[in-house]
DNA sequence: ATAGGGTTAG
């Protein structure tokens, strides 16, 4: 009889189908409605409390994409004597759910006696449910169960374990249970330790246990590519998967999302756009997470239309496909285009979080959109109760500065709940400095200096200030001082693309293979836009040596070697791309905008802080950075 | 009569 019943129950007409990958052979999933509508028959033919048919029903509930946590319940509550097999599916349900911690409370019921005893599958279900919710006092007990009822030996009960002890950082206690387990190992064993590894921030042992993994699946490249991402090691992120894709290997859509925010926080587009390609070349489905990675690729690499046409033509969006946007149009200064994007995400019925707030103030703050910005900062406490952090408060404070509301933006930063980061204070420092506020810039200089003394940036733009008002003697003064505190200089660096690989500049380099043509090209340059009326401003170099040599310093600002690199190698009417750590000086701003003239070449420049788009003679943030 | 593990940013 069950088999029968069984089918004509549980089985769904046709043309409702299961939601089936073509990618993928796993067995279909019916989705919450199908399952509902199961039940339904059931009921229909009286079989309500049928332990095999609510089982199968569990076990589909656990499986759905979506399920509700609170109809899996009212399920197996009609149970007066729920089996092993329904117990283990509504632990299995508890697991996937927002709240993990009740399959704890079936499974220590079921070691009671008060249900069916658990078997092996209620391990693995309980543990993984232990791992979400970080829960590591009961997944240590329920170990102990494990070692004592002689389940040690079931390989995913011990990768479960493994899983548990990574997720929770205790990777001695994971690596022990990988020892013990030496003969019921398999790939999910070493990558569960792998992940573990990586989250504790151990990338060296990781790479290590890399190299001695007998069989690599996709899932361990994907683990340790992210690793290495995570990790800040963006360039062996890419060079791994490098290596992957030289071995044949294809990758998944993890790797890809992955793989694709490397290339966006190196600006690399030539890297983000052979990754596009590989995602349609293997025919990926273009997935939420997909499109939004791709958006945020272009956007970072300097082409916000391309990232928009992508962000249009995406079939879902989710809250993190809109901030990425937001973000995106905010750092290219379409401030207005980000605002209205914002209004459009409010009206769709999503609900705006900190960092979306962060990109709609960043907009106001790059288009110097005073009046908006005041309004959304109050907007984000009063509509949407969420609290402003340090990022909101720079964006308001630089804001409300560069425009000239100085004493505004001094209320700001005094009434704040918590201590002001100094760079809310530097930012400050930074208006002072576009407005001539001298005595004001003294003030807030000092007491930067003396809170960071270390910090070469606050003596920079100390001194600049006074070199603005010509102030010489001051200006001698905190230079000295500079010295004398042995002050920490990041140092800068422009990076471009070309010929398939990255070319990375330091100010004076003259590493590059290519250097002899590139001081050549940097001469070309600027003898052609001196005949074009360029002279430089040389107010932003501190260093103690003649007028003369401070023209040849900016000149070979790591920018200028970049951009010179690029004439050389692209080809005429090509756009130029470089991407740079610290943020554009005045002189190389001016340079950059002649030679779009002169030259006739769209230049595109991520700074520290947003983009230049310059074009003949212009450029995007119109002087105002 | 039946089910089980590991990877994804912004």
């Amino acid at each position: 009889m069950f088999p029968n019943k069984l089918s004509s129950l549980l089985f769904l007409p046709k043309s409702l189908s299961y939601s089936h990958s073509p990618l993928s052979s796993l067995p279909p999933r019916p989705s919450l409605l199908q399952t509902k509508q199961a039940h339904a028959r059931i009921i229909v033919h009286g079989l309500a409390s049928d332990v095999v048919l609510l089982g199968h029903l569990l076990s589909f509930l656990a499986l759905a994409p979506s399920s509700s946590l609170e109809y899996s319940l009212s399920v197996y509550r009609t149970l007066s004597y729920p089996s092993v097999f329904a117990s283990n599916n509504m632990i299995r349900c508890f697991a996937k759910s927002d709240s993990p911690r009740g399959s704890v409370v079936l499974y220590s019921s079921m070691r009671q006696g008060n249900v069916a005893l658990p078997n092996s599958h209620t391990f693995t279900f309980v543990l993984q449910a232990c791992s979400k919710a970080l829960a590591i006092h009961e997944g240590t007990q329920v170990h102990s169960h494990v070692v004592k009822l002689g389940f040690g030996v079931d390989v995913f009960i011990s990768n479960a374990l493994i899983h548990l002890y990574s997720a929770c950082c205790r990777m001695e206690c994971s690596k022990r249970v990988f020892q013990e387990n030496i003969h019921h190992r398999d790939v999910v064993s070493w990558n569960s330790i792998l992940a573990g590894l990586v989250r504790d921030g151990q990338i060296g042992v990781a790479e290590t246990m890399f190299g001695k993994m007998p069989e690599r699946d996709a899932i361990s490249w994907s683990t340790m590519i992210m690793g290495y991402v995570q990790n800040g090691q963006l360039e062996e992120g890419l060079e791994c998967f490098k290596e992957m894709r030289e071995r044949g290997l294809k990758p998944n859509e993890a790797i890809l999302v992955t793989v694709l925010s490397a290339s966006a926080q190196m600006g690399l587009l030539e890297h983000g756009r052979l990754v596009h390609s590989i995602i349609n070349s293997l025919n990926f489905r273009m997935t939420t997470s997909l499109g939004t990675a791709l958006v945020d690729m272009y956007a970072k690499c300097g082409c916000i239309e391309q990232s928009k046409l992508l962000f249009n033509s995406m079939h879902q969006r989710d809250i993190s496909s809109w901030n990425v946007m937001i973000c995106g149009l905010a750092s290219h200064g379409l401030g207005k285009e980000a605002l209205a994007h914002f209004e459009t995400f409010v009206k769709e019925g999503f609900r705006p979080v900190n960092v979306t707030f962060i990109g709609v103030l960043n907009a106001c703050s790059r288009a110097g959109l005073v009046r908006e910005g005041r309004h959304y900062f109050k907007l984000m406490t009063e509509n949407y109760d969420i609290e402003p952090e340090m990022e909101h408060y720079g964006c308001m404070v630089d804001l409300l500065g560069r425009a000239g509301f100085i004493n505004e933006a001094v209320d700001l930063i005094e009434k704040m709940p918590a201590p002001p980061d100094p760079v809310l204070w530097a930012t400050l420092l930074g208006a002072c400095k576009i407005h001539g506020l001298v005595e004001l810039g003294e003030m807030i200089g000092n007491k930067l200096i003396h809170l960071d003394p270390n910090h070469d940036g606050h003596y920079v733009q100390l001194a600049s200030i006074y070199a603005k008002s010509r102030k010489w003697e001051d200006v001698v003064r905190v230079r000295r001082l500079m010295f004398k505190q042995n002050t920490n200089k990041i140092a800068g660096w422009s990076l471009i693309e070309a010929e398939g690989r990255v070319h990375q500049f330091v100010a004076g380099d003259r590493k590059h293979e290519r250097s002899s043509e590139i001081y050549k090209m940097l001469e070309t340059i600027g003898r052609r836009i001196s005949e074009a009326g360029y002279t430089p401003n040389i107010s932003s170099v501190l260093h103690d040596i003649g007028e003369e040599e401070k023209e040849n310093v900016i000149k070979e600002h790591s920018e200028r070697l970049a951009i010179a690199y690029g004439m050389l190698v692209t080809g005429v009417g090509d756009c130029i791309r470089i991407v740079k750590n610290l943020r554009v000086c005045e002189d190389c701003h001016e340079v950059s905008k002649m030679i779009s003239q002169v030259f006739e070449r769209e230049i595109v420049v991520r700074d520290g802080s947003r983009f230049h788009h310059f074009k003949e003679g212009k450029c995007s943030c119109h002087d105002f950075w």
